[in-house]
DNA sequence: GGCAGCTGTCATCTT
DNA sequence: CTAAGATGACAGCTG
């Protein structure tokens, strides 16, 4: 208690500063030694037998950390009130609220017809006299109010009987007592009620307008609620005339109200966190509607239309505050506080604050106004689909028969489709009058076969790339599997490797023999093709060496991935990271490693790093080279695979081999070509495939948008067919025949013809044309 | 140890 | 028919 003693004086002493600011005198000690209902309430919460004072004090205590209202002149009072709520509406919200409106609407009827209760009155003011300032911390009072607000419509509203069993007559007169005190303490009825909160916003208003306003705020309520109200003589204010039974009955509503709230809502815990919320609720309507229009302010259709609109922006600006302002909450809290769409106000305060008014205040929005569920079913998703759903469709284009549309969708009958369905009728009373169909000819049914599909996709939601997918499912025929998934490196990536490996093919002689002849410097044995995938050096049958197969070489993952060219392999033999490759491709290998394999002098080798690079270099050795060494072939593996025909029958006669040699040289050069081939063709493997699986995204892509386009164009046939059915029935109800009586539709029809006249036929005629049109698109397709 | 991926090699076919 | 290339199949290696 010390400490909240001094953390009280303190805020009182820095609201004693402020308030000195902006010309207010405030007494601390007067009223730390004399409130101490309201301390208490800051930490208790709100007691039942002092709630009805509370309403105001606590809204007091809590707003400035306690402002007597007997301490201060009232005008100063108000005054810095006004003020100070403008200070605080410098980072606040402050609109104020509906909850009277929508109060009134119940309260009119009521009043007429159960005759004056002025209770009512009095619940009016003794909650809506809360609500006269706007701040963060008597938000929290005003939801308590709003809820009593709830509760008592509740009430009034017929939702339910008031209860009335609970309250004892000390309690009502305690409430009446603490009511009259605000009362005689100048708490006159302008700051009860609601165009006086609306005055407080207005800046260039004073108080005294307010009290003019009064006549017009409500129009017949206030009229209703004017009858229950005496005016004092002396200073104009208004109060509720003592009518016993209805004050009883108000103050009973009042005091159950205060009690569920009591008993719900411990405001001395909580208070900082719902205030916001409470705020907001409370400032919903006013700011969107101007003084004294009656049909808002009794119509809280309009408003509660209104509210969920301003309600989301706002909730939107003050989530943004609110989560600079709670950087300690519990993230996880935050995360369930916020989870709910910041449009829904019904889901966005019951996951805020389920114990507050604000639930109330919905119920009484849902209890009262039979329109708002409109409003929350605007930013509800499933109850917002349906329209958008419903609008989308095409099916009301197309008349309620459902029979004739079924059976003429089936039979693709465009016609039967689009056409009004009294033509229909007629044409089945006629039994063959059918309109003739100048546009049916644009549509085949090929072109008609996914009508359906494409309309259940519109009416689903797909879109035309996921109906065709669909589509493909069931009509795909290749057993091809493709990830559609798959990244668009990888695409890229075909794309790279393709234009490549197009030339890899045939740089690869040329290219080989000049990196070979570039970099080589006594026996060259490496040859690299743009890819990595020419080139050759044999493999060695001895298993130490087997075992020590080196890492150089070549990797397909950056031939996959990034397809440079690293045919420098004295680069690749450096990299470190590349020793741990596992994979001896050794025609990759870099010369110089082949130089210092073939040349080391094992007794000149030092041990330590000397060794191992040499067991290094001799793990770049394919088996072929090591074969060849041992053979000792005279020349490089090199030469051997990627001379041309003339050069290596050359260089073989150059030298006298023996047989053995010979066919080694033969087998290491059928190997070499080989693997250098086989690299090739695994690489041109995966380009086909990479290229196929683009292939088939941009078939994909092109059906889609064709797909699409054709909706597009169906839709506009449809739009186009009904304004020349339309046209054809007014032109045929117009025609009359030489004794001026109109032409039956059963016997007459017009026909189209091919110069864009129209001429006027018999039935039969008409339906003869129309069958031999019908025949002709079937014979083409035959 | 089994498995998947990569690579080399062989057999076979095509050009 | 031969050489070269392409390709399927298989085995070995590695992670």
């Amino acid at each position: 208690m010390l400490s909240l003693k001094k953390y009280l004086t303190e805020g009182l002493l820095q609201f004693t500063i402020l308030l000195s600011l902006i010309g207010v005198r405030v007494d601390v000690d007067t009223y730390l030694t004399s409130q101490l209902p309201p301390l208490r309430e800051i930490i208790l919460g709100p007691s039942s037998a002092y709630t009805q004072t509370q309403f105001h004090n606590l809204r007091n205590t809590l707003d400035g950390y306690g402002v007597h209202p007997k301490s201060i002149d009232l005008d100063n009072y108000f005054t810095a009130r006004r003020l100070l709520s403008q200070v605080r509406a410098l980072d606040r919200f402050q609109v104020p609220t509906t909850e009277v409106n929508a109060w009134l609407v119940h309260r009119d009827p009521e009043g007429s017809v159960s005759g004056s209760q002025p209770s009512s009155g009095l619940t009016l003011e003794s909650s809506s006299g809360l609500q006269d300032v706007t701040g963060p911390d008597n938000g929290v009072r005003e939801s308590e109010t709003e809820q009593g607000f709830s509760e008592d419509l509740e009430d009034l509203g017929a939702v339910a009987p008031p209860v009335s069993g609970d309250l004892t007559k000390e309690d009502i007169d305690l409430i009446d007592i603490l009511w009259r005190q605000d009362i005689d303490l100048g708490a006159g009825r302008e700051i009860f009620d609601y165009s006086h909160r609306q005055k407080e916003q207005d800046v260039d208003k004073d108080l005294q307008d307010g009290a003019e306003q009064d006549d017009t705020w409500s129009g017949e309520g206030a009229e209703a609620l004017a009858r229950n109200l005496l005016v004092d003589g002396e200073t104009g204010e208004s109060f509720p005339a003592q009518v016993p039974g209805g004050e009883d009955q108000t103050a009973l509503s009042l005091e159950e109200c205060l009690r569920l709230l009591e008993a719900t809502c411990p405001f001395g815990e909580n208070a900082e966190f719902p205030a916001d919320i409470s705020s907001i609720t409370e400032a919903v309507p006013s700011e969107s509607e101007p003084p004294g229009l009656q049909n808002n302010l009794l119509s809280p259709l309009l408003t509660g239309t209104d509210s969920p609109f301003d309600l989301e922006q706002q909730w939107q600006d003050l989530m943004s505050i609110m989560e600079m302002q709670a950087m300690e909450v519990n993230t996880s809290t935050n995360e369930i506080l916020y989870s709910a769409p910041p449009g829904d106000p019904l889901s966005t305060n019951y996951s805020l604050a389920p114990n507050t008014p604000i639930n109330q205040n919905v119920s009484l929005h849902q209890a009262s106004l039979g329109g708002c569920s409109q409003d929350f079913s605007l930013f509800s998703p499933e109850v917002e689909s349906l329209p958008v759903a419903s609008g989308s469709t095409l099916l009301p284009l197309v008349p309620s028969n459902s029979t004739s549309l079924n059976s003429t969708f089936g039979s693709t009958n465009l016609a039967g489709l689009f056409f009004p369905p009294q033509l229909n009728g007629t044409a089945n009373d006629t039994a063959g009058p059918e309109l003739p169909d100048p546009l049916g000819g644009l549509l085949d049914e090929a072109m008609l076969d996914e009508i359906s599909l494409m309309d259940l996709a519109i009416e689903e939601g797909f879109n035309p790339v996921q109906a065709s997918q669909l589509e493909e499912e069931f009509d795909s025929d290749s057993g091809l599997s493709l990830d559609s998934s798959h990244s668009p490196s990888s695409l890229s990536s075909s794309e790279g490797s393709s234009s490549s490996s197009s030339s890899s093919s045939s740089s690869s002689s040329s290219s080989s023999s000049s990196s070979s002849s570039s970099s080589s410097s006594s026996s060259a044995s490496s040859s690299f093709s743009e890819e990595g995938a020419v080139g050759y050096s044999s493999d060695s049958e001895t298993l130490d060496l087997e075992e020590a197969e080196g890492a150089v070489g070549y990797q397909p993952e950056y031939s996959k991935f990034c397809r440079m060219s690293y045919q420098d392999p004295s680069q690749l033999s450096c990299l470190p990271y590349l020793e741990h490759v596992g994979h001896n491709h050794t025609y990759n290998m870099a010369p110089s490693a082949l130089d210092s394999a073939d040349l080391p002098p094992p007794s000149a080798l030092k041990k330590g790093s000397k060794e191992k690079q040499a067991d290094f270099l001799d793990k770049q050795m394919s088996r072929d080279e090591h074969r060849a060494r041992a053979m000792k072939i005279p020349f490089t593996n090199d030469k051997i695979i990627n001379l041309p025909v003339e050069e290596f029958n050359e260089l073989l006669s150059k030298y006298q081999l023996s047989e053995a040699q010979l066919s080694l040289i033969r087998d290491i050069r059928r190997r070499g070509k080989n693997k250098m081939a086989a690299q090739n063709c695994r690489k041109r493997k995966l380009d086909t495939i990479l290229n196929l699986e683009r292939d088939v995204e941009d078939l994909q892509r092109d059906k889609a948008r064709l797909l699409r386009e054709k909706v597009e164009f169906l839709r506009s046939l449809r739009q186009m067919k009904q304004k020349v059915q339309s046209l054809y029935q007014e032109v045929f109800g117009r025609l009359r025949d030489e004794n001026g009586r109109p032409y039956s539709p059963s016997q007459y029809a017009l026909q189209y013809a091919g110069d864009g006249s129209v001429l006027l036929i018999p039935r039969t005629l008409a339906d003869q044309q129309a069958r031999r049109q019908e025949r002709k698109p079937k014979d083409r397709r035959k």
